[in-house]
DNA sequence: GCTTTGATGTAAAAGCCCTTAACATGAGTT
DNA sequence: AACTCATGTTAAGGGCTTTTACATCAAAGC
């Protein structure tokens, strides 16, 4: 209820709708997938009609897009807080993006379908590859601290390294690190698979078993 | 062109309606993705009717869920031979599974996406969750097989490990191997991107670096 | 204060898809 | 030859998408 305007009871303008639907698109996508979610029906959760959304959005596409790229902006924030500046050792603040990776996905699985599952073409939208593009440079931040623990001649590309540990975070909750129904049942939670897959891929760099 | 039974000209029974329609249901998920997969267009494709598929799948959902479950018998052929019975070696073959996976994704992406998102619930069909198991058993066989190379002191957990490579090579192929217009461009292939992360972790778990 | 104007809604309509129901066809069986 | 069942078709209802024409209202300028 911290709208700038308030939805007044029969009001003929709505105030916040471009907000208002991007809130009901998050809640339908979080019910029913990003595959069952509708304009339609987001209109309807808005209280407005099926064409007001128009006024807004290009099309349906282009309020999925919206969310997901809302959606990068909260999950390069929540890395951000993960990786701390390295604090309290770089080690500890890596495997924390970690963490934070698959807290976002199970805390706000509607933004993280949207980001990841919507089939939306990135290339297409100029500001979600940008926003997509920030929130993995937390990732590369975090492994060039990382590495720099390293003696110099021992150090491995940074930049593959990130994308190891984002295909690793990414395909783990992809797989099973969901709010709702996991895709599958498994003997661990997902953070305790991702934190032992790091601890392995980690050593197999050479850095020590753990600060 | 191997049907049992080719379609006549004017013929008012197609002859091979179900396996016509999965056909067409791959086709059209590859132009345009699961979402943009429609039973009235792949009834078209087949020169039937729009009412014409419901006396083969129950609904649009079936339909892709029989299509995810085909795709998933491939796939546990194409890393049963990558696997290879371990041969020449099990970290040759350990390998090779990785390599299937990649490539069974950048070949089939309708058969990949429907598999891993098109957005289906695995419990509510019992054989799709069946035939996905099987896939996996592979990788699971597979990591049996290379954790047997090490000393009886130092195996890690079979499972464990299959969970990990298996998640890593989702999340490359999610993120970077897929035939059309991966998602985001890389400085390297999705197939060096994985071969390079396996054999940093496996020399995390104490395997030699490469027979 | 009053008018103009642009942003933001609504209503109506065309087109497509999903799904069901009633009917048609034809291949195999008796 | 008649029956029967699987497999098609047509027709229809209901929903979503998107466009077009019209309605409402708030803010700016006179």
């Amino acid at each position: 209820m911290s709208w700038k305007k308030r939805a007044r009871d029969g009001a003929y303008h709505h105030g916040n709708l471009r907000e208002a639907l991007i809130q009901a698109a998050r809640e339908l996508i979080k019910e029913k997938g990003p595959a069952g979610f509708t304009f339609a029906d987001a209109a309807r959760s808005a209280g407005v009609s099926p064409a007001a959304p128009y006024r807004h959005f290009r099309d349906r596409e282009a309020l999925l897009a919206d969310v997901a790229r809302e959606g990068f902006v909260r999950f390069e924030a929540m890395l951000t807080t993960g990786w701390a500046n390295g604090k309290p050792d770089a080690l500890t603040a890596f495997n924390n993006v970690g963490r934070a990776y698959l807290a976002f996905a199970r805390a706000e699985p509607a933004y993280y379908a949207a980001m990841f599952e919507s089939g939306l073409p990135p290339d297409v939208n100029p500001e979600l590859r940008a926003a997509g593009d920030r929130a993995f440079a937390v990732l590369r931040t975090a492994a060039d601290g990382l590495v720099a623990m390293l003696p110099a001649g021992k150090r491995p590309p940074a930049l593959m390294m990130s994308l190891h540990v984002w295909s690793l975070a990414h395909g783990i909750a992809s797989l099973f690190g969901r709010g709702d129904a996991g895709r599958r049942s498994l003997p661990m939670s997902a953070e305790e698979l991702l934190e032992s897959a790091m601890l392995v891929y980690l050593q197999g760099l050479g850095f020590p078993a753990r600060a």
